[in-house]
DNA sequence: AGGGTGACGATCA
DNA sequence: ATGATCGCCACCC
């Protein structure tokens, strides 16, 4: 299975009124270091709850219009705001853990 | 095959 | 807080 339908499966956990970020898909999906593959696989894919994601630690990613239409959305779910971000503290979604999968890539370097 | 490119993220100035 | 860098890694020429 490519991990692309596993991001997508993942992204498609978070209910409405909550968010997550890239990088916490990325690590649910069983993928850590995959935040900008969770990002592309956003683009692509329209029919997800794109506007539930966003960046490390609330902060809205996306430029011009594109921003604002997100924030709007995700006002319309109830997610509040905090200045310029979502308020993590009360909208940040937890994910179970998927023990099932595990992010078999040792990415260790050959310590010193 | 090789190099540039991000809806990233953490760190530093 | 903001901007610059660096590390990451599948994609797209």
């Amino acid at each position: 299975m490519n991990m692309r339908s596993r991001i997508v499966a993942t992204i498609r956990k978070v209910p409405s009124g909550k968010v997550s970020t890239y990088g916490g898909i990325a690590r649910a999906a069983g993928y850590p270091r995959y935040s900008r593959l969770v990002a592309r696989t956003l683009c692509g894919a329209f029919d997800l709850p794109w506007q539930r994601i966003v960046g490390a630690g609330g902060e809205i990613k996306l430029r011009g219009d594109s921003a604002i239409e997100q924030r709007l959305r995700l006002q319309a779910e109830g997610v509040t705001f905090r200045g310029r971000r979502v308020d993590m503290k009360r909208h940040e979604f937890h994910f179970g853990k998927s023990k099932t999968r595990k992010a078999g890539s040792s990415r260790h370097k050959p310590k010193s």
